[in-house]
DNA sequence: AGCACGCCGACT
DNA sequence: GTCGGCGTGCTC
């Protein structure tokens, strides 16, 4: 039998399903990985089956070894891994490794040992690394793995001499493919014989084996139980249990075990009931769920609206037809009530996956899911990649967030993922959203997905009345302080009346920098072209584009000035504060005051349960929290996301404000919004202030059309890399020449594209190496998409492009 | 990307 | 001679 594989050591330029002879008595299926020998030196590599065929092994290397007892790809997920290679410009591997957990992946372990050879003993060896190696070997007894070697060695020099020593044959390598997580297991024991016996043995028992009683006594009352259990409630000790087995009474046997975190279920008050609203809607996707092909829907709900109670509803009626749910939202650390509202209707049948999980906790969720043990699943945006056997809804929350869209190969987009796993899987995805992004609205409309709405806000409260406040008349007036007088008055109020305050700075919240004070420049990664940032944790300069990092110096290294930090303005803020309103305490939620152990959940619990009465913070006070308390909201700087090139600049800018503003009045009480500008004439800042979605839309898309940007037209960049900047230069205007006279041809006539740049990446310079990048505005075809990936892998293989890599992102959020 | 193969200069 | 440098081409 022959095996198609598709081997981790390909890139993509040679990434193809390589054929391997499969030996006799090795039982592979599609979906298993195996170990391949690839390349002239035959080294190992890590391969996974695509397919198994009938045919002469005639010059096929064969299968090392299978590293699966099953199958940890079904056939679907095959097909969604080949969906990824072709959308996202990635290899087939780079596909597997992102939908696979990281703790079933295996890490490769080198084993080095003498040969029979022994003729260096009397040769004098020139290169002292190679003596050490070889000396470290024959104290070892002949054989010792490559992590000892790496601990006594310099890596450059390791390299070298094992090179050399391979060459001569004077050692062999040998390596092994371990797995990074080890399934868990708990030692079971059970009663072997009839409880009657068991209960005679004890009682003949001498006094001194009142353990071996005890120990009968439960064991004759529950059957079976986990030796750790055992051992808890009796006292006994593991070689009691162990003497009691040898004797015949109790029988041990493992059992795996998964390592899931518990989480605490909200508390309910009773039953799910919708209101009218809220069930006519539930109504039409219950019916759109069950039919033939569901297709997709978009929940358009405003903020308040209640779509977390249709979700749940929705996926109760999904278990109902004996199918799993998926709920993706787009961070896990921002919706910690949403958790607890899964668990509180689902319990134990929710596996949540998110990045903060250990590897081996991700990987026994990834099992509950596998083996359909757990049938709702929560989680990020790699979550898409549940291994559901049978999946009835995938839900995307604020399918509008960035965060659904990877930044690493391979870029994929949840969403886009779920759209294909949707139609593959014949199930509904269900996208909704308080603003949804203006693609997925044009969708909705020209009929390609169904449009529900919910209207109204939950018990009928009315949205915060906003205002707009023109800080260019603040400065006139002589204030020039970060709050306007407006604001302050407010924040006043809402202080008398016993209520609570959000202040918004639109910051990015993780960046602070040093700057000198006489000459305004900033401390520089020496590696990237880009400001280190301060990290107050560890009291250095970091770098976050490559990682370098720094001691923090007190001078300027251009003019020897002193260094000051600069920080996202919220210790400003809180200044002005405390002067303006002193005693009065404020709790700050920006990158200074959020760390491991002071975490965002921790300053909204006490900035809830201890009424405190401002909190301010960046961007991460904007999402989704209730706060009951919170009757006065203050955007502090709503137009700095306006001035950002990319073409979402007004639609983060829109959902931004309205999702904040949506924070104020959550309670009994009506909340208040205020909005401070330098803009206040700007559109987008209207539209938001007065929670126009269906403004903004039709202003937005009809800018869309002309410019051509999504869902019009798509931008696709390609970005250059490497280390030497000219010949980036010529490999990038080598690319876009031939693509140019390429898209000439007559085949290519239809496709829209045009090619321009190559220009400077946003950050020129990473990790030493230069980034330049054409940007394509084009319609994205399949014919267009093969034709990219086609070019990018004659790129790499041209000789001239040595040392230059090139990668493509469609519509990205650079 | 990694690795063997082959061709050429330098050193024991 | 042979060691090791680098350019070239292939990966089932």
């Amino acid at each position: 039998m022959i095996g198609k594989i598709a081997v981790s050591a390909a890139n993509f330029a040679i990434d193809k399903p390589y054929s391997y002879y499969i030996p006799e008595e090795m039982h592979l299926q599609p979906g298993m990985r195996v170990q391949v020998p690839f390349g002239r030196g035959n080294r190992t590599a890590e391969g996974i089956v695509l397919s198994v065929e009938p045919g002469q092994p005639d010059g096929l290397k064969p299968v090392s070894c299978c590293l699966d007892d099953y199958p940890v790809l079904s056939d679907t997920m095959l097909r969604m891994a080949a969906f990824l290679r072709e959308r996202y410009f990635c290899t087939f591997f780079d596909a597997a490794r992102a939908m696979l957990p990281a703790g079933l992946w295996f890490d490769t372990k080198e084993t080095y040992s003498l040969t029979e050879d022994r003729t260096w003993q009397e040769k004098p060896l020139r290169d002292p690394a190679a003596r050490q190696i070889l000396d470290i070997l024959s104290q070892a007894g002949g054989e010792t793995d490559g992590q000892v070697l790496r601990q006594m060695l310099d890596a450059d020099a390791l390299e070298k001499a094992l090179q050399y020593l391979l060459r001569k044959k004077w050692i062999t390598a040998h390596q092994d493919l371990m797995r990074r997580t080890g399934d868990k297991t708990e030692r079971i024991a059970t009663l072997a014989s009839s409880p009657e016996e068991a209960m005679a043995f004890a009682a003949s028992r001498p006094r001194s084996a009142a353990m071996q009683r005890s120990v009968l006594e439960l064991m004759c009352s529950v059957g079976s139980a986990s030796v750790k259990e055992i051992c808890y409630y009796t006292g006994a000790k593991l070689p009691v249990i162990k003497r009691l087995a040898e004797l015949g009474y109790l029988t041990l046997s493992q059992r795996e075990v998964l390592r899931c975190r518990q989480i605490k279920p909200a508390k309910l008050d009773g039953p799910l009931v919708l209101n009218e609203e809220q069930e006519g809607v539930f109504q039409g996707l219950h019916q759109q769920m069950r039919q033939e092909d569901p297709g997709v829907a978009l929940l358009y709900g405003i903020t308040g609206s209640g779509k977390t109670a249709v979700y749940i509803r929705l996926i109760q009626a999904c278990l109902e037809q004996e199918k799993q749910a998926m709920l993706l939202v787009p961070e896990i650390a921002l919706t910690p009530q949403l958790l607890g509202v899964m668990a509180a209707y689902f319990g134990q049948q929710v596996a949540v996956l998110h990045s903060s999980l250990s590897a081996a906790e991700r990987y026994d969720q990834w099992k509950r899911v596998y083996s359909g043990q757990a049938k709702v699943v929560v989680g990020t945006r790699s979550a898409v990649f549940a291994p559901c056997p049978r999946l009835g809804l995938v839900i995307l929350d604020e399918e509008q967030e960035h965060s659904y869209k990877s930044e690493n190969t391979p870029r994929y987009d949840a969403k886009e993922v779920a759209l294909w796993r949707g139609i593959r899987e014949k199930c509904l995805v269900l996208l909704g959203s308080a603003t949804p992004s203006v693609e997925t609205m044009y969708q909705a409309k020209i009929g390609t997905y169904r449009l529900y709405t919910l209207k109204n806000r939950y018990n009928g409260r009315s949205l915060p009345k906003v205002e707009i406040v023109d800080m260019r008349r603040q400065l006139q007036q002589g204030n020039d302080l970060s709050l306007s007088y407006a604001l302050q008055d407010a924040i006043g109020q809402t202080m008398e009346q016993q209520k609570q305050t959000i202040l918004f700075l639109n910051r990015r919240g993780n960046s602070r920098a040093l700057v000198c004070v006489d000459c305004r420049k900033a401390p520089e990664c020496p590696r990237c072209s880009a400001r280190l940032t301060y990290h107050s944790a560890n009291e250095r300069l970091m770098c976050h584009y490559c990682g370098h990092s720094q001691k923090t110096t007190a001078r300027c290294d251009h003019c020897g000035g002193p260094l000051k930090r600069v920080g996202t303005g919220t210790q400003k803020v809180q200044q002005e504060l405390e002067s303006l309103f002193p005693g009065k305490p404020v709790a700050r939620m920006d990158a200074d005051t959020v760390n491991a152990a002071n975490t965002h959940e921790k300053i909204l619990d006490r900035f809830k349960e201890e009424k405190i009465p401002v909190l301010l913070g960046t961007q991460m006070v904007a999402k989704g929290l209730n706060m009951p308390d919170v009757t006065l909201v203050g955007v502090l700087d709503a137009d700095l996301g306006l001035y950002n090139d990319s073409y979402r600049a007004a639609e983060s800018t829109f959902n931004m404000l309205t999702q904040v503003v949506g924070r104020a009045g959550r309670g009994d009480a009506a909340g208040a919004a205020m909005i401070q500008t330098l803009n206040p004439e700007h559109q987008v800042i209207n539209l938001a202030a007065q929670q126009d979605y269906d403004g903004f839309y039709e202003l937005e898309i009809g800018l869309r059309q002309v410019q051509q940007c999504p869902p019009f037209g798509d931008l696709a960049l390609i970005t250059f890399s490497g280390l030497d900047e000219a010949a980036l230069m010529r490999g990038a205007v080598f690319f876009r020449e031939s693509l140019r006279s390429v898209l000439a041809q007559e085949e290519y006539k239809k496709e829209v594209c045009t090619v321009l740049g190559p220009a400077p990446c946003p950050v020129p310079k990473i990790n030493y190496h230069f980034r330049y990048r054409l940007t394509l505005r084009c319609k994205m075809t399949p014919a267009l998409r093969r034709l990219l990936a086609h070019m990018l892998r004659q790129f790499s293989q041209d000789k001239q492009n040595r040392g230059i890599s090139a990668f493509v992102d469609v519509n990205g959020y650079e």
